[in-house]
DNA sequence: AATATTTGGTATTTATAAGTATCAACTTTA
DNA sequence: TAAAGTTGATACTTATAAATACCAAATATT
């Protein structure tokens, strides 16, 4: 067997201008979801982007938030306040004390700043809370696994 | 003491024409809301509107999510498909599968018919769901609570 | 070294959601 | 029974979010 790059969902692969190619949108409507929090390149070292298959499919998922179900920018940053990333991660009570993110409801976790708790030292790219919850039925569903998890303790 | 009618906030007082003018609204707009599904108002047996000075407030804070947030109705939407409303009217394993609010994510439970289930005798009006959790801090700190009730069992 | 691309801005355009206007039929109330 | 208000529906207007176009400076590619 010979030595290969490993190549997966995550691995960055395309420019800005390749994915907003793949996407049939611009360079900056890209970006205006970078900054809105939506999305996280890669950056590499040079500081230009760099996308993952991973990414241009939560790209689309936005363009279907957006396009097709009418949500705003803004509606789609508080859906995404609500994933209950505390939770996902297991923060302690002292961690959540301090979060910015636990105690405000207006952005994702990753949009705040993590000093001083058990986020400080991951990437926030290659967090589960990011990865895994960017759509309203997967937020739903494990808001939902929340209520079972407890129910199955009684 | 003598016999007086009770007022309280939940009192339906106001006609359509006079909570539009305390919003600063046009009648129109009010009736948009509701068929949106974000208030429901009293009906007379007339099929005439009206509205207590609760449904006043709630409207005031869907008319802020709209304005200055940003979040479009089909965003409000959302967020309140997101209330754990299971949880809250603590429906069994049963219910839940007959189910449509339960099993979908784009409405609050009170714009889904609940044949079958604990809340089919239940009017949404007087419902703590409906009546409690309208806003993103409330929705938020009430999931925060799920956690926090489960946490305490372990 | 020359060409192509990206960056982070601002200014502008466009698409459309939110809101208003108007309507005839119906209901309430005075 | 006349006047005022409500209903639901359609057509129209407006406000603005989303997206595009453009820019000069920086970076990457050949």
């Amino acid at each position: 067997m010979r030595s290969e790059i490993i190549q997966n969902q995550d691995t960055p692969l395309y420019s800005i201008s390749t994915a907003a190619k793949m996407l049939g949108i611009s360079v900056h409507t890209v970006r205006m979801y970078e900054r809105a929090g939506l999305i996280l390149p890669f950056q590499k070292e040079s500081s230009h982007r760099l996308y993952s298959q991973s990414d241009i499919e939560r790209l689309k998922c936005i363009r279907r938030a957006i396009n097709e179900d009418k949500i705003s920018i803004a509606g789609i940053q508080r859906i995404q306040a609500l994933i209950p990333c505390w939770e996902i991660v297991n923060c302690s009570q002292q961690d959540r004390e301090h979060c910015d993110a636990f105690n405000n409801h207006a952005y994702a976790c990753w949009m705040y700043n993590h000093k001083k708790n058990i986020c400080e030292n991951l990437d926030c790219k290659s967090c589960q809370v990011y990865k895994e919850f960017y759509d309203c039925a997967k937020i739903k569903n494990r808001i939902i696994g929340i209520t079972e998890k407890y129910e199955s303790t009684l």
